[in-house]
DNA sequence: TGACAATGACTGACTGGTCAGTCATCTTAT
DNA sequence: ATAAGATGACTGACCAGTCAGTCATTGTCA
């Protein structure tokens, strides 16, 4: 946002003899890193840091310098990898959501029953997002959503219309099959995945007021949706 | 946030002699009333336009100065109704949050099926909180609930966990009474009130990519709940 | 192979704009 | 008349973004 400036003249350059030192603040002692290695290395360490600092204070309160230091990297370095704080929240944003989004997607084998196949979704869902790092990231997503209508679009584009469109797909299979008698279902996914939606706000917000077993809600829920499993 | 000040000099106050001559932006041209009404007008008034930035711009990122251009009032004003900043935003909350549950928790005579109870209760959520302002203040406090404690608490005391309570309590009638099959749903009264916290969720970030018809959709959940409506 | 030069990644002090909170002064109801 | 209410210019802390300078790594030549 800073307009350009002029020069600047040099104010006294010299007295920066001291500096280094200290530089290369204590982190990977390994030495044959290439200079690309060390570079993704650092940009990674940027993208773990402004998640951390991003999720605990929001976008606007979070200053970039405190993400430098829990980086171990000093200010200027964020700008060679991030062209200001704006673009640096949604590349992260797109950097943390994808390799969770394709895991997920990547659904087991498709033998056995719907159910079954819901079940372990869920249980995935539970254990990579609910109540983890990924999960407040969520959360983040819903705060900063409508501020950053750039970062609100590739989530929808890229988590919500397809976990949607999935869920219908396994939901209209389940009627095919009779798995699932409320044929109205289908027009809603929403309602399939929004106790784990709930879950994830809950663990970030009240959990320490009340603990939520999300895992045996979940189990509640499916019992809802599918019957109650039968004790074969 | 920011830390106490040393009391800060003076510097030159008398140059200050123009001013006055466009105060008191042109609103109420009510003469007659009495001081106290006056303030309380104020109050609601910094209220209002204290919601509508917080809504729009998180709490950070919102500035005073814009909340008292809104709400017709000089930024000192705001000081005196109100502490700082943050206690603002807490008192915010506090002050819109309490009309809707005394509201809400207003059930109707208690006649009829627990259904039409609970049909009710979405009627009056969907009118109330959905897709309105209050309905992005409740986003609000999610996202900044981690950064305000003092306001996730009050929110789960004041809303949730009665909420809740009145939830589980329907719940337990309604097996009592053999509308609702599933037992273990008592445990999980969130599972209720999931649909309805999604479609608030939903309205603020995705309306305007995928609308949401909210009201049919708490109606299939509720059909998945109690059975689908005999239509007798 | 070893020495020197070129490269560009990295650093952090610095700048300018921003904004919460203050207070001397003015206004108005009582 | 006068005290409570209201105003908005002002202050100082704060912080995003910049850039001159440093030095580890890589490339080149004898």
């Amino acid at each position: 946002m800073r307009m350009i400036k002029k020069p600047a003249k040099a104010t006294t350059p010299a007295t920066r003899a001291n500096t280094k030192a200290s530089a290369r603040a204590g982190n990977d002692p390994a030495p044959a890193s290439s200079r690309a290695t060390r570079a993704a290395e650092r940009r990674a360490a940027i993208v773990d840091a402004a998640m951390e600092e991003f999720i605990a204070r929001g976008f606007a309160a979070t200053r970039l310098d405190d993400i430098a230091k829990r980086a171990g990297v000093a200010k200027g370095t964020i700008y060679l990898h991030f062209r200001d704080k704006e673009s640096m929240f949604e590349e992260l944003v797109r950097t943390v959501i994808v390799p969770v989004v394709t895991r997920l997607t990547a659904l087991p084998p498709p033998a056995g029953s719907v159910r079954d196949l819901v079940e372990t979704f869920a249980s995935n869902f539970l254990k990579e997002v609910i109540g983890t790092r990924r999960g407040d990231l969520v959360r983040l997503i819903v705060a900063e959503g409508p501020r950053f209508p750039s970062v609100a679009d590739f989530y929808y584009r890229e988590v919500v219309s397809r976990g949607i469109a999935a869920m219908r797909a396994l939901i209209e299979l389940a009627i095919a099959r009779g798995e699932i008698r409320q044929k109205n279902l289908a027009h809603y996914p929403q309602i399939l995945v929004a106790p784990a939606m709930i879950a994830v706000i809950w663990q970030s917000l009240f959990a320490r007021h009340a603990p939520l077993d999300a895992q045996d809600m979940l189990r509640v829920h499916l019992d809802l949706i599918f019957g109650e499993r039968s004790t074969t």
